[in-house]
DNA sequence: GCCGGGTCTGTAAGCGCTTTCACGAGGGGG
DNA sequence: CCCCCTCGTGAAAGCGCTTACAGACCCGGC
C-alpha cells in the first residue's frame, strides 16, 4: 500500500504540475490537458497511462493556470456591511447555494464601514467574474468602476446604479400596509426608527409609511429616529425616545431594532402593546418566538440572494440586455406587539 | 473631462495590462512593477509617468497574473454545512473579519450535505493557500487529503483531525454544569435531542450530560433522540417524543431545536418550565427574547471563527510546530426555561 | 499505388505578472 | 584618472495551464 502509488519523491511543495504528469506518462502536456478536459480524442491506452500518472502523483490542476489560460476565474464576489444579523447571512446563504449550484466559487467580502471599502470592493473585483454588492457598502462611482472593468454586478437592497441588475424586496407598499394595519388599530402618535440615509430599504419604508399615515389623517412623525441597525442600536435609542417624548406606535425599520425597544420600554415598565405598539421588518427568527410576537414584515432573504446569483450567472453566460430590476414580494406577518387581535394573541 | 484621463480606446476588455501601461509610460513591464511593489528603486520622474499612465488606464494587476508569479492566492477558505442558523454565521462572520485585517480574501463553501463535498472542498483546496472546516462536512481523509497538497487546515467545532490545529468550545464541562443544575431543580427523567453522530459539539454534551447525570443519581436516558439542527427538526422530533413518553426535562444540542421543541410543547398544552424544563446551547438572538426565556450555554461563536483564522495565518506564514488545539471557555445562561428561579424570571 | 480524410499527438505561443541578471551611467576615493 | 559601487533600467526566464497549428499515421476508395 506504499511504494507505487506514493507520489514521486521530491515534490515536496504544493502539488504536482501538469509537467510532471506528462513526464511521468511519456507524453506531452497538451495530451495530459487533453485527457483533463475531454477537448480532443486521446487513444485509450494513452488515457490510461495518464490517468495512471495523474493518480499516483495526486495530481490536481493549478487553479491558477486554469484561470490565467482561461482567462476567468470561476468565482463571484459578494460584498455586505457585515454578517452580524440574520439578514445578510440569509441572503449570502441564497447566493452561496445558486452560485454552487452553477459551479462557481463565491467570495465574500464583509466591509464593516472600513474607510478601505473601495480599495477592498476593487481588490475583489480582480478575483472573480462578476460580483454583488449589497445595500450601500460603497457608493456608485465604485460600483461603476467595477463595472467599467467589464465585471457584471447586480445590487441588492439597493436604489438602482446605472449599468447594474438590481433585486429589491416590495418596501412601500408593504409600509403602507403595516401603517393603514396601526391606523386601524387606533395608534395616533408614531415614530419611525431605523436610518434612511444610510439603507435604501429604509428609506423607502420611512417613505411608505409616511404616505399612509397621511392618508388616514394621521400625524407624520418629523423624522426618523436615525439608529444603527442591531439591537444595542435600537435599544438606546429607544431609551432616550421613550424618556421623553413616547409615541404610541414604534415602526422600526428591522427586527433587530424592535427587539431592542421592546427590551428598553420594558425596562422602563412600559407594556407592549397596551402602552405602546411596536414592529419590526424581516422576520427573523426571534421576532416568532419573542413574547409578544413581533408583527413585522417578511421578507425573502434566500430568495434576493438567489435571484442575484441566477442573474449574474446568465450575465456572465453573455446576457447584454438592458439591466433588470426585480421587486420581490414581501408579506404583512400580524403578531401581538402592535395591538390585541381577535385571534388568540401570541 | 473626457480625453486626457480617458482609458485608451481598444481595451474594451477586462482592463488594461502592465504591458500597455508600460507602453504607455515608455518603460519596460519591470520598471511598471517595481513601481507597483516598490521592490527597488525608481527614478522619480519614471515613477511619476508610469503613475500617470495607470492613472490614465485605470490599471488593476491581474489578481491571477501576480499570484501565478507570486505562487500563492491571497485567499482562504472555510467550508460549512450551511448558513441558516445563526451558529454557523456567526463563526463565518468571525472568521472573515481577522482575515480581511491580515489581507487575506475569503471563500466560502457551503456543503449543504451534498454528496459531491470532496469534490468541492478539493476544488476550494486548488483556491486557497489554507483552509478551514467547520463541523463533520468532509470526512478526516479528504482533510488529508489537502493537507497532503501543503494546504495548512484548522478545523472547528470537530474533533483533532491528524496533522490540522483545531478549536472548539468547551462542551463535556458546562453540560455538567448544565445537567448538575437541572438534577437541583429536581428533574429527574431527561432527554437529549441533537444527533452525535453528525455533530462532535453534540457527542460532548451528551457525554458531559449523562456523566452529570449518573454523578447525581438520576436515571440516564438510552440514547439521544437524533434530529436535524434546526427548529422543524426539534419541532417534529418533541412532538413525537412528547407525545409517548414525556420526559421532565429535554437538554437539546443547540438553540433552534429546543425554540423548536418548545413550540411543539406549546401546541400540546405542556407548560414550560412547570411541566418540562428545556435549555439549549448556542445563546443566539431568539433565546433571550423568547418567553420563558431559554435556558443555555453561552458559545464563543466569533472567538471561534477568529482563532481559526489567525491560526491559519501563522501557519502561511511559515509556522511549522506541532498542532495546536484551542478550547475556548462557554458559559451557562441560565433563565426561565429549565425551571423557576429566585430572580426575577424572564 | 495514390489520395483524401480521420485520429492521435507534439510544438509552441500565449495568459499577466515577478524577479534574476546584466549593463550603462554617475560619483567618490585613492 | 581609474576603480568600484550604487542607482536605474531592460531583457528574459519562469509560474501552470489551454489551444491553435501542424505533422504522423492509418484507412478505405479509386
Amino acid at each position: 500500500m506504499k511504494a507505487l502509488t506514493d507520489p514521486a519523491p521530491g515534490d515536496t511543495d504544493g502539488g504536482a504540475t501538469i509537467y510532471q504528469v506528462a513526464e511521468r506518462a511519456d507524453v506531452s502536456i497538451a495530451t495530459v490537458s487533453r485527457v483533463l478536459r475531454g477537448t480532443a480524442p486521446v487513444a485509450a491506452a494513452t488515457r490510461a497511462r495518464v490517468e495512471a500518472a495523474m493518480a499516483a502523483l495526486r495530481f490536481t490542476p493549478s487553479r491558477l493556470g486554469v484561470s490565467l489560460a482561461e482567462r476567468h476565474h470561476a468565482a463571484n464576489g459578494i460584498v455586505f456591511p457585515d454578517l452580524s444579523g440574520p439578514y445578510f447571512a440569509e441572503v449570502v446563504l441564497g447566493y452561496e447555494e445558486v452560485a454552487a449550484e452553477v459551479g462557481r466559487s463565491v467570495l465574500i467580502l464583509s466591509t464593516h464601514g472600513r474607510q478601505a471599502a473601495r480599495e477592498m470592493v476593487l481588490d475583489l473585483a480582480a478575483r472573480v467574474d462578476g460580483m454583488v454588492v449589497l445595500a450601500r457598502t460603497v457608493d456608485d462611482e465604485v460600483i461603476a468602476e467595477v463595472l467599467g472593468k467589464n465585471i457584471p454586478v447586480v445590487v441588492v437592497a439597493r436604489d438602482r446604479v446605472r449599468g447594474a441588475d438590481s433585486v429589491n424586496a416590495e418596501n412601500e407598499h408593504s409600509a403602507e400596509a403595516l401603517g393603514a394595519h396601526l391606523a386601524a388599530h387606533g395608534h395616533r402618535s408614531f415614530a419611525f426608527m431605523g436610518d434612511p440615509e444610510i439603507s435604501a430599504d429604509a428609506y423607502h419604508r420611512w417613505t411608505g409609511l409616511t404616505r399612509a399615515l397621511r392618508a388616514h389623517g394621521v400625524n407624520v412623525p418629523q423624522r426618523p429616529v436615525a439608529c444603527p441597525f442591531d439591537e444595542d442600536g435600537g435599544r438606546e435609542a429607544a431609551a432616550v425616545l421613550l424618556g421623553t417624548d413616547p409615541p404610541d406606535a414604534l415602526v422600526c425599520a428591522n427586527d433587530e431594532i424592535a427587539l431592542g425597544a421592546i427590551t428598553a420600554a420594558e425596562q422602563m415598565g412600559i407594556r407592549i402593546p397596551d402602552d405602546l405598539a411596536v414592529t419590526g421588518w424581516d422576520d427573523v427568527m426571534a421576532a416568532r418566538h419573542s413574547r409578544p410576537g413581533l408583527t413585522t414584515v417578511r421578507q425573502p432573504m434566500r430568495q434576493l440572494g438567489a435571484w442575484a446569483a441566477r442573474r449574474l450567472h446568465e450575465r456572465l453566460g453573455g446576457d447584454t440586455s438592458a439591466p433588470r430590476h426585480e421587486v420581490l414580494p414581501t408579506q404583512l406577518v400580524v403578531r401581538a406587539s402592535c395591538g390585541h387581535h381577535n385571534k388568540e394573541d401570541r
